[in-house]
This record gives C-alpha cells, sequence and structure tokens, in this order.
DNA sequence: TGTCATCCCGCAATCGTTTGTATTGTTAGA
DNA sequence: TCTAACAATACAAACGATTGCGGGATGACA
C-alpha cells in the first residue's frame, strides 16, 4: 500500500532523463543509449524495486497485455487443462489471463465477451458452445483478435482448435473391433450439439469402415451429456439390441451411465459388455471397472489456441479453418475381448 | 479492430467540454451537472457506443478493477468451485479475476504474485499451500489486500476463509460411531501439510468424544494426498488393526487409496469396512461403492473471500483471523451398520 | 579551425480519464 | 443598480509511461 515508484524515480536516481530511463530499461530501445547509462539505470531500476505500470503502458502503447478466455462451467473438470495449457503459453509471454465463467446461459456468455471487450483484452478464447458464439462473438471479432477452443463455428469463420472426433471415434471402433467385437451400439450426445452430431456421423462411417453394418439403430441419442440420461438410453439401446457386445459412448459421463444401465440388466461391464468413453476425464480410471476411453489432449488444445491467438495479435496471417488435435485411446477395463 | 470512441467524441457529440461528459457519465458526479445535459451526454454516449477507457481510468484513478487470483493447480477438479465462488462475486462488483495457475512448484507461485503486483491487482487471493505463502505473500501483503483461502497461514496473520476441518472430521466420526463402528482408523495426509495435521488432531478428538479409545497407533500417515499413498497407509494400517470396520481418510484420494486397500484383502467395502472421504469431489457418487465424504462447500469458500476481500478493498475493518466454513456430510453406500 | 556525422540524451506531446480550480452566467437580496 | 451567492460548465493539471524530434557534445577529416 505504499507510494509506488515510477520511472521518474528511477531517472532520478540515475541521473538521466526519464525518457533516457525509459529507454534504458526496454530491450528494444536499450541498443540507443550508452551502455553504461543502461547499467546505471538498470541498477537504479533494481534498488528502487522499480515496476512498470501496466496501466500506463498499456495506455500509451494500446495494448493491456491480457487476453480473456470465456468458459461454460468452470467447475466442469474438463476445463481445468484447457485453462492450464492457455495459461502456460501466455503467461510465458507476458500476458495474463481473465477467466469468465458463462455458467448462467448463453446471454452471460454474451455479456462477458461484452465486458472483455470493455477491458480492451488483446485478444479472447471462447470454450463456449458454438450456439452462444454466434450473435456477440462476431462483431466481438472485429475489434479483438479471437480464436474458438473446443468448439467451431459452422462456416469456419472464426479460427479453432478441436480435437479430432472422427479419428477419436475411430480408435475406439477399432480398438472394439480388434477385440472381437461384431455388435457395436453408440450412445450419443444430443444432435443439436456439434459434438453430438458429429461423433454420431463417425460412429457410422467406422463401423462400415471396419466391415460391420452401419444401422442407424444402432445409435441412440442421449438428451444431454450427463450420466443420467446416458443410462435411460443406453437402457433404450440395449432394449432394442439385447445382443450387443459393446456400446461406444459420445462422452465419459455418458460411459458412466452406460455403466448403469448394463449392471441393471444384470449383466458385467468388461466381459458381457465393453463401453468405451469419450475425453477420459480426471478420475475415470478410478472406476470400477476403469474405463478405457478416448484422451483429448485439452491441455494442448488450450497451449494451442494461445500460440495461434498470439500470433494473431501479432498481426501475422493465421490461416482461418480449424486446426484438429488427434486424440489418443486410454485402454483400460471396461473393454475386452468379445466372448463369442 | 477499429478506432476506438473516447470521452472526446462523446462530449463533441454533445457539445460540452471532456470533463462536463465526463461527470455526466459517472454516477457519483452526476449530480452536479444540469439533469438535461446529463441526458444529452448520455444519449450521445449510447449513440457512440462509448465505452469507458479502463486502462485510462485505472491510471487516473489508481485502481485496476481486477484482483488476482492464484490457483496451485488448475486441473485438479477441487478448485474449480472455488474460481466459480470468487469469480461470481468479483464480476458482479464490476472486477474481473486475473488466475495464475502455480502448477510449477512454489517458486511459481511466487513469480506469480510477482506478476500479479506488476499488474496492480487492487487483491489478490490466494489458495496455494501455506508454506510458499510465507515469503513473497507477506510483503505483498502490505501493497495489496490479501486473502487465503482453503489454506491459513500459521499466526492468522492473513485473513483466511477455511473449512472448518475438527467439525468436518466430527461429522464423519459420529456418522461413523452411529452406525455402530468401534474400531476406527484414520488414514492421515502428511503432517507438514496444515491439513493434515489438523485432521489428524481433530480425527484422535472426536474418536475420544464418542467414547473410544484416542490411540495415536490408529492413524496412519500418507505420503501425500494420492491415492497410491493412500492404499500403501491403508494396507499399513489394516495391517497392524486387521479388526478395524471404518476408515476415515482425511482426502477423497486418500479414500479411493483405501478402497483399493481393501480390496486387496478380500473384504467389501461397505460391508465389512467403512470408509469415509474428505471434499466430495465431483464424481464422487459415481464411485463403486459411491463414497461417504465430508462435503467442503468450496464455492461458498471462494464467494466469502472474495467478499471479504472487496471489504478489504474498500477500506473496511476486517478482523482477520479465520472465517471457518461448516461442512456437511454426504452419506452414500461406502458407509453402513457396523457388522456387529 | 571549420564542417559534418555520429552518438546520446533531453524535450515535449501523447494515450483517455478524473478532478481541483477558474470562469461564466444567472438570480436573489439590499 | 450593484454585489453576493450559486449553479453549471470550461480549463488544465495530473496519472505513468512511450516515442518522434531536435540539440549538444564528441570526434574525424579536410
Amino acid at each position: 500500500m505504499s507510494a509506488r515508484t515510477t520511472l521518474k524515480d528511477v531517472a532520478r536516481e540515475a541521473g538521466v532523463h526519464i525518457s533516457t530511463a525509459s529507454r534504458a530499461l526496454n530491450p528494444s530501445t536499450a541498443s540507443i543509449v550508452n551502455p553504461e547509462t543502461v547499467e546505471r539505470v538498470a541498477e537504479a531500476a533494481r534498488k528502487l524495486d522499480y515496476r512498470p505500470h501496466p496501466l500506463a503502458r498499456g495506455l500509451r502503447t494500446n495494448r493491456t497485455m491480457s487476453v480473456g478466455v470465456i468458459i461454460p462451467d468452470v467447475e466442469n473438470p474438463l476445463f481445468g487443462p484447457i485453462i492450464a495449457g492457455v495459461e502456460s503459453v501466455l503467461v510465458e509471454k507476458g500476458y495474463s489471463v481473465l477467466i469468465g465463467n458463462a455458467d448462467r446461459g448463453p446471454s452471460h456468455a454474451d455479456s462477458l465477451v461484452e465486458d472483455m471487450l470493455k477491458r480492451h483484452v488483446d485478444g479472447l478464447i471462447l470454450a463456449t458452445p458454438s450456439r452462444d458464439v454466434s450473435d456477440a462473438a462476431r462483431d466481438a471479432q472485429r475489434e479483438v483478435s479471437m480464436v474458438l477452443v473446443n468448439r467451431s463455428v459452422d462456416d469456419d469463420s472464426i479460427p479453432a482448435i478441436v480435437g479430432d472426433d472422427h479419428a477419436g471415434i475411430g480408435l475406439a471402433v477399432r480398438h472394439l473391433r480388434e477385440l472381437g467385437h461384431e455388435r457395436i451400439g453408440h450412445v450419443a450426445g444430443p444432435s443439436w450439439v456439434s459434438t453430438g452430431k458429429g461423433r454420431r456421423d463417425a460412429f457410422l462411417h467406422w463401423i462400415a469402415a471396419v466391415g460391420l453394418d452401419p444401422d442407424a439403430d444402432l445409435v441412440e441419442e442421449a438428451e444431454w451429456y450427463q450420466v443420467e440420461p446416458g443410462t435411460t438410453a443406453a437402457l433404450d439401446l440395449l432394449g432394442r439390441h439385447p445382443d450387443l457386445t459393446a456400446i461406444v459412448a459420445a462422452n465419459d459421463l455418458l460411459g458412466l451411465g452406460c455403466y448403469r444401465a448394463v449392471r441393471s440388466l444384470g449383466k458385467v461391464i468388461g466381459v458381457d459388455v465393453s463401453i468405451t468413453g469419450y475425453n477420459d476425464m480426471p478420475l475415470l480410471d478410478l472406476m470400477q471397472p476403469p474405463m478405457t476411453a478416448v484422451r483429448v489432449p485439452y491441455r494442448q488444445m488450450g497451449a494451442d489456441a494461445a500460440s495461434m491467438l498470439l500470433a494473431l495479435i501479432a498481426g501475422e496471417v493465421v490461416s482461418p479453418g480449424r486446426v484438429l488435435l488427434t486424440p489418443t485411446l486410454a485402454i483400460r477395463a471396461s473393454t475386452a475381448p468379445s466372448g463369442r
């Protein structure tokens, strides 16, 4: 709470003009000032514990050195790694990260974007569902650099970093096929969410690709990415096809829903029915049995988004469209060779 | 990316001097300017989509309207609710939240504090372990308002919002006692972490309080708050006391470690041995069996910390020391009446 | 000795606000 | 009619930095 030391103090201490002190302290301009003066100023700055005032600097340079990150729900463990990834690369470059938690619905996300613009962030990273993006974000894009993460927008007008769902579902389906499964079902996410539709389509594609019959009846859509809807959907699916030996869930929570459904039918997970999740969220390996899941590199997703954003801010031309990150498969006990 | 509209533009549009425009737009000074002028200025501001520049304002008023939150590990689901709580009350008041992820060790936390100070945040909320706090934080406290959350510092020189571990452990022990358990063990956290020691002491206190023998031999300390060390500690404990019918774990992950230990001994959780966790992290209710756990109100913890910080910033005298938040008990299938 | 580059450095404007003080115009009181 | 009081607004100085521009000192060279 004490009086801060300003550049003026440093200049006085070093016996130079404030502008000289400024140049001396700034690496990119230090070359045009006498080396020993630079040293003297640096010494003075050190002695006085000088810290440049980011507001004053930002006011002059018209950059806040901050970027906003808007998350649909901070309490969802999924977003921790994304934030961590973003933070790791931005802090490195001297930026700081403002986070906005849009847990009060789509319009809340809009107002957060608005807030961020007021604060004149240098860039924006959005992880909110695409539907929310459309309205406020588009015109925000005119004011500030912007990158989407884990979501994309239909026309790819905003650069996006997303997981390769097609490849991910492929990993799961091929894994099950290699284990000998021939009757594989899919519990899909809501079709109005981009991932819901994308993974569903990918599922049918890969089923055909591994030589099985891509019957749309093998897919049951859950109302929402939660355990309960997953159970309901799985029960429906298993009701129609009691002979299924494997289920590919569009999401970890749906997968856990499948766990419950399978158990309630008196069958054993990983023996009678194999199940795969998607995302590989924390603790999934501690479930009983540990769940095989497609792992999406969320942390890297955040890091890549941040890097791309920095490039945009720097004015580099970034090819728009979406960057696909390749998922891997974490194989655990919920999948096993088919009984027959 | 377009040219921003400044107060000057608004003033020109409204046909008044810039200072008049400033006062007209500021609710606390609008009273000293002619009401119809106020309206005219407001109209102009609306028309031009004027947004005050936070940097310029902050430079003048010496406040950034931002607070820093430092988290030991953003990827840990535990901190999501804390962040959400903090964010919810701060955004409400027009502050924005800078988050720092100290996942590269204690010194990293220090450098983040340093970064935050450079940015001249109006306040700081630290959730990092107390040991890390000591060094950099103390002198940071002289420069900026500061509140700890989920951690406290020995001499209570920094206000802290923490869960009431004593009460929480009491909930678990009394619950087990009421179920008829008489031989209850404790898998403790590391004693050099404040919660480790606190919960251990509380355990022995409550064991005595419910009329059992507070034998220190009933406690086994895990090396770290993780599953694996929990298993090791539980195996040691059960090795010494094969007749234990219940274990109070100092942490959910340690509790899951106990799950493994109990299973590896061929016993059934919730039948042969009851287990309680601590924190009640997400997904704990999806474990097999769902784990009974002490639930700490993390979101409220964040919210309270933020409120207290606002009070500090406003210059109100806040009684130092720690605020204890009362936990509750989420009773699930991992605890059941004692067999005898 | 005079001229000119070269190198450092100081001067001052500027970023967009807020806010203390001066100025203007209006009205009331004597 | 003159002045005091007051309201409403304008002026200008900050806040702390960056940066184009100009000027003084120094040295080289003729």
